[in-house]
DNA sequence: ACTTTCGCTTCATCTTAATCAATTAAAGTA
DNA sequence: TACTTTAATTGATTAAGATGAAGCGAAAGT
């Protein structure tokens, strides 16, 4: 984790950054952030997995998204508004995480313009992301978002099982089954 | 415009902001943005209706964004990248564009930390509009999606046709005449 | 070693929306 | 006004994926 922020931000900057948090080790299983509750904190994880969850009205799971290790977990729409957040960060394996509170991260947004721009990239960063995933939803069918999923992260499907594969792609367990058969032959 | 601007920035930004850029005038149907070319320009739609358009393989549209006047019409991820645009800007009116350089953009957010932070906040707000239509598009049916898009859109459906907005929903017009029906009985 | 559980697959059926085609309604144009 | 074009609706059929139920193999627990 230093080693990847060292490529982020200056050692002084650095020594900013991880004076202001602290590390929480969470099992698998674990939220770092609820759905319902107003989330007050911003995470960066040092190492394992984790992914953003939605659960519908009928108790069905989606994965809005998939969390490696170097990148921070944060409900960034509810945290800034104040709202309650939409989806759970649940730990996909036992993971450490770095965590800073809003509070703190807000006073080092205004303490420097260095952070200002820091936090501009992350939230660029995370825009792209969507950008993407929003073209994927709307123009791509089932197949081709799976064949899509494999290449943008390689080695995840030894991690996590197909139900969260599935529900990654707004699909039921079940369809991707058929399709990993058909691409299989 | 210039009344909603005031709600921004102070004046003397204004006036900065006000100095860089040009008025252009388009008519109905016009590319403000063309896919497949690196975008180079950011506008503020003054007046008019504006949609980013995706072209599928197959030739069929997608409208990923509808954007009222007072809003910036943005190709951002392509055009901070400098890769090629995925979706055309186009107008959905006659529609008068305050237009400004990427490059004088550009200029201005580095000359300023108020800029940088006056960015932030527009793509922040770009991020939570994503979220919303990432979430709407993942857990709702075409049904929800619609009657979520008039409570979002009122008058909106005065002034564009169906395929548009069907476009948007992610379905084909002939559907959502059939939705119309049954929201009507 | 046995058994329980879990993850994945398979099958039959159902639902939603896509597709293809035809018809009606509306809006513009000569 | 009639004519032309475009938008919206309706119907019949097809396809993609959901649903409910059952089977199976590997891993984990006792």
């Amino acid at each position: 984790m230093i080693d990847y922020l060292t490529q982020l931000m200056p050692p002084d900057k650095m020594e900013e950054f991880l004076k202001i948090g602290t590390y929480k080790t969470l099992v698998k299983g674990e939220n770092y952030i609820r759905a319902d509750e107003v989330p007050r904190k911003i995470g960066f994880v040092k190492s394992g997995l984790f992914r953003y969850l939605y659960l519908n009205n009928e108790g069905n799971e989606f994965t809005k998204g998939i969390i490696l290790e170097n990148n921070f977990i944060v409900s960034y729409s509810a945290m800034i508004s104040e709202s309650p957040s939409y989806f759970f960060i649940e730990a996909l394996e036992d993971s450490e995480v770095y965590s800073i509170s809003y509070h703190r991260w807000n006073e080092l947004i205004k303490s420097d313009p260095f952070w200002v721009v820091f936090l501009l990239k992350f939230v660029e960063k995370g825009f792209m992301v969507k950008e993407k995933r929003e073209r994927e939803l709307l123009l791509l069918d089932a197949e081709t978002r799976y064949l899509n999923f494999i290449h943008d992260y390689p080695s995840i499907e030894n991690r996590v099982n197909q139900l969260i594969i599935a529900s990654y792609l707004g699909i039921r367990p079940e369809s991707l089954s058929r399709i990993r058969k058909k691409i299989r032959s």
